[in-house]
DNA sequence: GGCCTTATTGATTGACGCGTCAATTAGTAA
DNA sequence: TTACTAATTGACGCGTCAATCAATAAGGCC
């Protein structure tokens, strides 16, 4: 192998944002040591201050990434749908499958929310992608509930998360124990999780086509900008 | 006032505890000092650890406090609630009211979520949270779906939780902009919230009047030994 | 080979935080 | 007052960690 061989600036960062999130994914915490992250890299911690000015900066790259990563999955899986279900099952699907449903995923969604209370940076980033997502589903909520698709697109978005989050916390919880005949111990399985986002989804659907619209008075269904179609990505 | 005068264990403990939570708070991480504590408490940062073994034990005592404050809340809202429905709303408006829904508390619980991710202990006390709060939904679901009540209930318990996150971060990042006329500015409003959640509810349940029962097939809908009633608190 | 640019590092530092401990103060009962 | 117990603290040791800097190694180019 090329162990000793220097890299470009791109491939170094790339390896320590990698490295950043490995070692987030197996302490589960943002209280990783630039030497933890350095050495998971292969490299001398005054590298990582070479290419990141701090080590904020190396977590929001991070977290970027991730997020990068999420929409890109989205993207893939949004390409090959042509009707409005298609697109929903899309992006539920992206945000349980295999990309954003790992051990490594999972603890850096749950350590990014954290983040986002104290770092506006990092709360700029996660709002970013909450409003990708509300558009993504708005614009596949549309054809099938009108009007009522912001609103109800609100709703799927939080339970998205809310489902992540729950299955994410119970997956570390019983992953480390049932560890029979797992393949890939980092992987997880979040189709429970998709299940019960496409079910809400569906009920609500149906509710709607039976009754006339009259969605939330006073609220503030889709406050940034709509946008037409699904957005693309940074 | 006793400003000076010693007091009992329970007390200080008290005290130490709403300090911690309150830090917490006002730094939005876990990343609080001992120092920072017990200044914040108007004690000695020895004094911390003559009460606590050690910051763990504090932040694990923090979220106990938590876990108990919101469980006292709905307690007390069940109380009061006859129907089913009443029982619901009383759920889902504690989830999002004045307790629940404040500065500290999303603070709290946000990184109590993360802090479940590497510590067994707090991973416990959360999923103890998660089976209250299934059995209580479950046991006001019941009369009206029926055998769906478990299955929905995962989905309205996860609904919570994730757009408890969402408008809690909101309230982060628009909080603290909006200083025009608040009166306490760490008090927030759930009650959007809380609507979306009580919408979803009646979605599924006017649904579920519609058509017969077909549960998720494989799912394993209510884990833990599943309560009769709404369950007591620790 | 000689030279320049750039990646890379080892050593270091200054600050800080957890947890300890012996010493001190405040109540309290005899 | 005296003696005893419990609350409380100041000072500190030990480790850790983010960030710096001067020095070194590795390529590319003539």
């Amino acid at each position: 192998m090329a162990g000793k061989s220097r890299k470009t600036e791109e491939e170094r960062r790339a390896e320590l944002i990698a490295a950043t999130i490995r070692e987030i994914g197996a302490s589960g915490t943002l209280d990783v040591t630039t030497s933890q992250i350095a050495k998971s890299a292969g490299v001398s911690p005054a590298l990582a201050f070479h290419y990141f000015r701090d080590k904020e900066t190396l977590f929001l790259a991070a977290m970027r990434a991730i997020l990068t990563d999420y929409g890109e999955d989205v993207r893939q899986a949004l390409r090959q749908a042509r009707t409005a279900d298609d697109r929903l099952q899309a992006i539920v699907r992206a945000s349980f499958g295999m990309t954003s449903f790992r051990r490594e995923a999972i603890s850096a969604w749950v350590n990014f929310y954290a983040l986002a209370l104290r770092s506006d940076p990092a709360r700029r980033m996660l709002s970013l992608y909450q409003r990708r997502l509300q558009s993504n589903l708005v614009s596949a909520l549309r054809p099938k509930v009108g009007d009522r698709a912001p609103d109800l697109a609100r709703r799927i978005g939080g339970l998205i998360d809310g489902l992540y989050l729950r299955y994410g916390l119970d997956a570390k919880a019983n992953g480390p124990a049932s560890d029979a005949c797992r393949r890939d111990s980092s992987q997880i399985d979040g189709s429970e999780g998709a299940r019960h986002v496409l079910r809400a989804i569906a009920a609500e659907c149906e509710l709607a086509q039976a009754s006339p619209a009259d969605p939330i008075p006073d609220a503030d269904p889709d406050p940034i900008a709509p946008l037409a179609g699904p957005q693309e990505l940074l």
